[in-house]
RNA sequence: GCCCCCAUCGUCUAGAGGCCUAGGACAUCAGCCUUUCAAGCUGAAGAUCAGGGGUUCGAAUCCCCUUGGGGGCACCA
């Protein structure tokens, strides 16, 4: 399966910390990830920070911390560009001298004012080349204005770029399409252009897989490799995801960034899960892959072209699957932070572990998401329930009957001596047809008084767990507000 | 405006000339199970494969055009 060559695969995830990571980046780095762990590779992280103007406070240690939670573990790295200034600068400088770059003293107002112009004349904004060909007497008289110039390309005039992308096949740009693009910017930074082939050359990068909205800007990269005289990894573009509008991923989208994802409460293998299935399939039927079995299958002949549109509902269906899948066990320790932090600070902290236990055993197999337990278990752990009265006259008995109903079953709960499923259901279900009521509106009425909803779990395990007191508790507390309603 | 990419159910997708009266999944609806909810099971509905031309005995699959969508065109990545 290993052969020679593939020991050199290897894979980078390359962001730059701008901005929070959201569905799309990380399904960048995801298959990146599967890649370099399929061929045995290795998997490099690298921050790409040379927007020193757009840079955003800690995104950096939550790009990191988004992969640890996912597991997407890396081999070398995380690598900063913003400190390799010194290669890029070298790197820039001798491609003026072999006379591929050049240096530009345009101001910023200029190329601003150009480009109106170029928009004006519906032409394409393009820079006008103006410094490309510089005397050197006009180069000393700009140099003396003081005037930082920034390094520029110089793009073939002429010819086309041809490159094959392992995904789109060839793909051909002409070169009077492209521009004199900036390599090193004023502020001594270089633009991703240059830093990213220089770093990826320099980090034995061996196959790029990147979103497709790159795709534009690497017959630059291809030919910044040529004039380096270095070789070209190979090229891969995935397919974007977009949100419901068909728009690029963005804030508007409700929870982009991945650590939201974690807030509420999904668990990181079902996000692998269904990011892979965003532009990569096995077959036409499997849904369903642990890690391993990603790694093993994961192939870039079975990724698509087109972008997907993020669909939530899929998510949490798939989320619930694996919350479903895991143990009793690991499902309290999963959730045991979701209801530390949700439930009400009325309950009393430290929560009684083999209570939460019995709880979650009911809760388990209801929840799409963590962030859903406290709110469907807390009425396991209130003191007082608040719920509107009505809820107990939903079914056919009136207030009468319902109270007659609930005095009787409270009763009877009263004298059991074992407190458990079983036994009650034992008593209470005979109950219904003495009452001469449906066993559905007997047992609702109950759930309503001991729940406070119409939705809960089985009402003879919930009371069972919750404890006889509670319950008779409940029934007197029902019994009370019933009879506002014929007293 | 110019350049590039893409195009199968609402959504994610299978499909690499005949296996397609287009398969699976989510969501939707109905039924079953059932004390409610959830889960599960069964079924239904949902795509004239964007449209139009070719090529071929035969096209969702190949080619061209149109349309639509997306991306790029910064001293941002």
């Amino acid at each position: 399966m290993q052969s020679e060559s593939e020991t050199s695969v290897r894979l980078r995830f390359a962001p730059s910390p701008t901005g929070y990571p959201h569905l799309g980046n990380i399904r960048t780095a995801l298959f990146n990830w599967l890649f370099a762990r399929h061929h045995g590779g290795k998997f490099i992280l690298r921050i790409e920070d040379t927007d020193v103007a757009r840079k955003v406070e800690g995104a950096g240690e939550i790009i990191l911390d988004s992969l640890q939670w996912l597991g997407l573990n890396w081999d070398e790295g995380p690598y900063f560009q913003s400190q390799r200034l010194p290669i890029y600068h070298e790197i820039a400088h001798r491609l003026i001298e072999e006379g591929h770059a050049y240096l530009c003293y345009c101001s910023p107002e200029r190329l601003k004012t150009m480009r109106q112009e170029q928009a004006k004349r519906k032409q394409p904004p393009k820079y006008d080349r103006h410094c490309r060909d510089l005397t050197q007497h006009e180069r000393t008289r700009l140099e003396a204005t003081g005037i930082t110039p920034v390094i520029r390309f110089k793009t073939p005039l002429e010819g086309e770029t041809i490159f094959y992308d392992l995904i789109h096949g060839p793909v051909t740009f002409k070169h009077d399409t492209l521009d004199d693009f900036i390599l090193l910017k004023s502020d001594g930074y270089p633009t991703y252009h240059l830093a990213n082939v220089v770093d990826d050359h320099l980090m034995a990068i061996s196959h790029v897989l990147r979103a497709d909205e790159w795709l534009s800007s690497t017959p630059r990269h291809v030919l910044l490799y040529q004039a380096l005289n270095w070789q070209a990894p190979q090229f891969a573009h995935l397919p974007m995801i977009l949100g419901p509008d068909r728009a690029k991923l963005s804030k508007r989208h409700g929870a982009t960034t991945i650590t939201e994802y974690r807030e509420q409460g999904y668990l990181p293998d079902a996000m692998v899960n269904f990011l892979v299935l965003l532009g990569w399939s096995l077959d036409d039927r499997t849904e369903l892959l642990s890690q391993e079995e990603l790694i093993k299958h994961f192939s870039l002949e079975r990724v698509g072209k087109t972008a997907a549109i993020f669909n939530k509902d899929k998510l949490e269906w798939m989320n619930g699957v694996y919350l479903r899948k895991l143990s009793l066990e690991e499902f309290i320790q999963q959730a045991m932070p979701f209801l530390d932090r949700d439930l009400p600070k009325s309950v009393e902290r430290p929560l009684n572990n083999s209570y939460v236990s019995q709880v979650l055993s009911l809760i388990q197999e209801r929840a799409k998401t963590l962030a859903e337990v406290p709110q469907l278990a807390s009425f396991f752990f209130l003191d007082e329930l608040q719920y509107d009265t009505n809820l107990l006259l939903r079914g056919k008995p009136d207030a009468k009957s319902a109270a007659k109903a609930i005095a009787i079953a409270s009763q009877k709960s009263e004298k059991v001596m074992t407190w458990d499923a079983t036994t009650l259901e034992g008593i209470l279900r005979p109950l219904a047809a003495e009452l001469n009521l449906g066993t559905g509106e007997l047992f609702g009425l109950l759930r309503v008084a001991v729940t406070g909803r119409t939705a809960a779990p089985p009402l003879f395990q919930t009371m069972a767990v919750l404890g006889k007191e509670k319950c008779l508790k409940r029934f007197d507390t029902a019994l009370q507000s019933l009879s506002t309603y014929f007293n």
